[in-house]
DNA sequence: CTGTGTGCAAACTCTTTGCATAAGT
DNA sequence: ACTTATGCAAAGAGTTTGCACACAG
């Protein structure tokens, strides 16, 4: 079994404040009111996905004052220091998963919804080679779903 | 083996406006100057994957003079009548595909290039039930390329 | 002729950026 | 204090829409 690092850096199952500052620090992000709120808020709870608006409308609904700019880039900084997976699911909106493993996903056409899937159940059999001068960065599954008549 | 139906509709090799006006025309679509032009340029040569962009821009380069807002609204059109296949890939550029059929793609990071994966050769085992009320209507495969350091 | 498609420009959505202010160390 | 982050509002990319004119049947 695989654990599913949605807790980056072995964060505690209910990690305080300076918990996650903590693990900012360590991905030398400095640790500011909003940062840490929108950590919390993200690892926390288990896995999560989340775009930037309601990550925003969370921590307005939540009283941390924060600019949705603000939550775009700490979105995308912590997506560089590996704590979040960007996942592209279509059009102009980004959703971003607190699962930083190598697992794939559902997404719900009706909801919007993105849900992971189990981590061992898929197999993907017979890639091939990458082009020459190429190497694969990432192999993205997306099942997608439509609602039964 | 699976035929890709890169030519929807059993469209001859080098087929001739005419040819292209029928398969419009049995898509229901109304066979108009720009839907035939933007039809040939896509169904004429093989596998293709193309952005409005990119196909507003080769129009225009074969002297073809069509507006950016009818080659959006003729590409989902054609989607929607089947003639085409949407790729989601990141951000907001909408990629589209003439090869219908079920495969799955490479996508270059550094180019923007989207390629074709032979049909045949990848398999997935273990894909999950759809959750309760929902049909999976499609997976898609794509696998990440990076430049070789 | 009649109705559908096209072109243009404006509107829209999501995202990024520039710069003055605020907060962290 | 010194540096880096934030907030705001404006700009940007890609896409869509409304309406007058043009074209296919």
């Amino acid at each position: 079994m695989h654990r599913s690092p949605s807790v980056p850096n072995r964060l505690p199952a209910a990690p305080t404040p300076a918990d996650v500052a903590k693990v900012l620090r360590e991905a030398g992000l400095r640790p500011t009111r909003q940062r840490v709120a929108l950590a919390h808020l993200l690892f926390a709870g288990g896995d999560r996905h989340v775009t930037a608006e309601t990550l925003h409308e969370e921590a307005l609904a939540r009283k941390v004052p924060v600019s949705l700019a603000t939550v775009y880039n700490t979105l995308h900084q912590f997506t560089e220091a590996g704590l979040l997976r960007e996942v592209a699911v279509e059009g102009a909106k980004a959703y971003f998963d607190t699962n930083t493993s190598n697992h794939y996903h559902f997404f719900c056409e009706h909801s919007g919804k993105l849900m992971d899937i189990a981590t061992g159940s898929i197999r993907i059999e017979g890639l091939p080679e990458a082009p020459e001068g190429t190497t694969i960065s990432r192999v993205d599954v997306l099942v997608r779903l439509v609602d039964k008549r």
